[in-house]
DNA sequence: CGTTAATGTTTACACTGCTAACACCATACG
DNA sequence: CGTATGGTGTTAGCAGTGTAAACATTAACG
């Protein structure tokens, strides 16, 4: 039995980070966390101030991690395709890994306490931005509201995939039949979005 | 005292309303709720089977008062307008009850055990359906997909402005700037939104 | 080698959702 | 009218939660 741990609280994370995917977000508990862990249910307390302080670090890695799969993609010659690449990335992301989707965007957190979430969240954001920006006729003007427009719609689109089950065979609103009609047609729908962002000063 | 108190199960549902709105919904508790509606810390249990199915009626009741003031606006001839009215209340709503937005929209529910939750939030829909049928050009096929995408958009929209605090001092990207600027052109941005729909019969 | 600070453990507390057993009481039925 | 019944409230109690405090061990350093 080492007291030591060694490199615990990278460990409590990546715990967490497997826990959450795997039993959801609410099943979740730092004392199950330390059990995981093979450590005592207050050892985490050493390294986190909080619960909420070990899941900001959570959604932390899984922001970087995003960012490092957006990343990747190349940049060609077609800002617009591969700016719409990165938004499916992101959905996809948070569609894949339910949970920790829900971690990142939904779960309420007070993101401003925790400097090292604003800035990873902050880095995804900056990917998006500059794809923007390497669009034909983007002006400087323009790109904090484009970019927060083409979130939202991103963002907008990830919602829908992932809450499919608000399905109502009940009503004539064939929510199940338009769910996967949207997965479907993310890329066109993407794409569209940007060919109409509007690069002109605005009032 | 009152042993039967008569209409307990609408004044729990009233009293979980109001408490989440001001004590947000993480400090919400069933014990909480049945002190505040001045009942025995297990008597909701008598017209709830769960926390899940309370919450599930307040979210139920929340979606009837969003509907309720959407459907309130006139339909004029500019059924481009009306829409992007109806999306605006849809996003203030969601932003001036922040709590009870968090329920709507995030709070991880599993809506379809919850037969009115799913009618109540269909019909929400419903009218945002409605409101792109009446469009000029406005074709069946391309209906349900139009319906999800608007949808997006302006739950995207709501998520923007509601996370205005993920806000970054720290970096380049401005969001504290930016989150005004998207209140400010919510409009504009809507309506453009609504132009740009693709009524075309989709491949 | 001894001190100290870091890191782990144990104990304890207030709170949570929830179940089970019991108390009251309006009503249906003889 | 008396009484059984079932709906609705209460109390007691359980397992699990986040967190703080006190204690234990060990790594690092003088």
């Amino acid at each position: 039995m080492h007291y030591h741990h060694g490199n615990l609280k990278q460990h409590l994370i990546a715990c967490a980070y497997e826990s959450i995917e795997s039993n959801g977000i609410d099943g979740i508990s730092l004392r199950n966390i330390a059990k995981i862990a093979k450590v005592s249910p207050t050892a985490p307390y050493r390294h986190f101030r909080s619960k909420e302080h070990l899941l900001a670090d959570v959604a932390t890695l899984a922001f970087d991690n995003l960012h490092d799969l957006i990343n990747k993609i190349a940049r060609t010659d077609d800002p617009a395709g591969d700016l719409v690449k990165g938004c499916l990335i992101y959905i996809y992301f948070g569609f894949e890994n339910r949970s920790i989707g829900q971690l990142m965007f939904h779960y309420p957190m007070r993101k401003s306490l925790f400097p090292s979430l604003v800035v990873s969240s902050g880095k995804v954001f900056g990917l998006l931005t500059e794809g923007i920006q390497r669009i034909n006729g983007a002006t400087a003007a323009s790109l904090p509201l484009n970019s927060m427009s083409m979130l939202a719609y991103t963002h907008g689109l990830l919602n829908i995939i992932q809450n499919d089950e608000l399905v109502d065979p009940s009503t004539e609103n064939d929510y199940a039949k338009a769910s996967p009609q949207v997965k479907e047609n993310l890329n066109k729908l993407l794409l569209r979005f940007v060919q109409n962002l509007d690069f002109s000063q605005i009032p």
